[in-house]
DNA sequence: TATTGTTATACTCTATAACTATA
DNA sequence: TATAGTTATAGAGTATAACAATA
């Protein structure tokens, strides 16, 4: 298979592979996308963390880890600082677990965020199609669903 | 819009958003893809640093790491590791830069890891048929080149 | 004045391990 | 025995700043 030039030059060889392509446009777009949400002191995956809660009310964070695929010894500090933040509060499931429950301040965060999250997307793939980008969805998610990946 | 049920539970308001799908596609490929090539001591980065030497003999680390979106400080020590490991060679241009060369053993080297690029794309995107493959490269070059992406 | 290459360094993300408490 | 949550810590990956040498 031919290589791409690019640059105007140089020669891309990994441009064969889709799984380069992928990694090269997440990591463009999230480039992008962060300092927006930096601009609310969030990162992506707080982000997302605060969204799953608002749209999954009495969930623990280890179901929602488990979904994002965050470590449970990584997502404890981030609902800590949702907590700090009174944007969560945790309700006793038991003894050893809590359901997480969105606050009315922690709503209008996550309102925020989505519509940063709208915003950028609009302007990441507006150039594509409505039915282009229905059909990037679904090649991703058949993607994701044969490989089982995150 | 309706989110999606996953997890046979939980609802993912993330669905929605095309570049949060790409993050955990690309995630997820890339998990896949650490581990193989940690078997020949290589990161995606420098594997792609070293295809792309390869790729285009005579270029400058500064000109390998703009169309890679790697930092000099960063590209720096990589070309390092692959001079040591007599991977690459450099080769004066002027006073101030150089051009690097693939040597044999590089040549070898960059030629396992295209394998192993080409293995890991074929099981992580094997259930696409190969018209949807073509689609999802066009698409993914489309919101490239649009946003100027990576 | 701008660019190349280099070093030092800080910050974020993520990974492992160890621990307590509870199911 | 397995799971939930926590803490500490180490490792990548990537960011800025400063510098010398050269275009």
């Amino acid at each position: 298979m031919a290589t791409q030039i690019i640059d105007g030059k140089l020669r891309d060889p990994l441009e064969q592979w889709i799984g380069y392509r992928i990694r090269r446009v997440s990591a463009a777009t999230m480039s992008n996308l962060a300092p927006r949400l930096a601009d609310e002191a969030f990162s992506a995956t707080l982000a997302a963390v605060l969204l799953m809660i608002e749209a999954n009310p009495g969930r623990t964070q280890a179901e929602i880890g488990r979904v994002l695929a965050i470590k449970r010894a990584n997502i404890a500090p981030m609902i800590g600082r949702l907590e700090t933040d009174a944007l969560v509060k945790k309700q006793s499931i038991d003894g050893r677990s809590f359901g997480l429950h969105i606050t009315r301040r922690g709503q209008a965060q996550s309102e925020r965020l989505a519509s940063i999250f709208t915003a950028h997307d609009a302007e990441s793939f507006g150039e594509l199609t409505p039915s282009e980008r229905t059909e990037l969805k679904r090649l991703l998610n058949k993607t994701r669903e044969h490989a089982r990946l995150g």
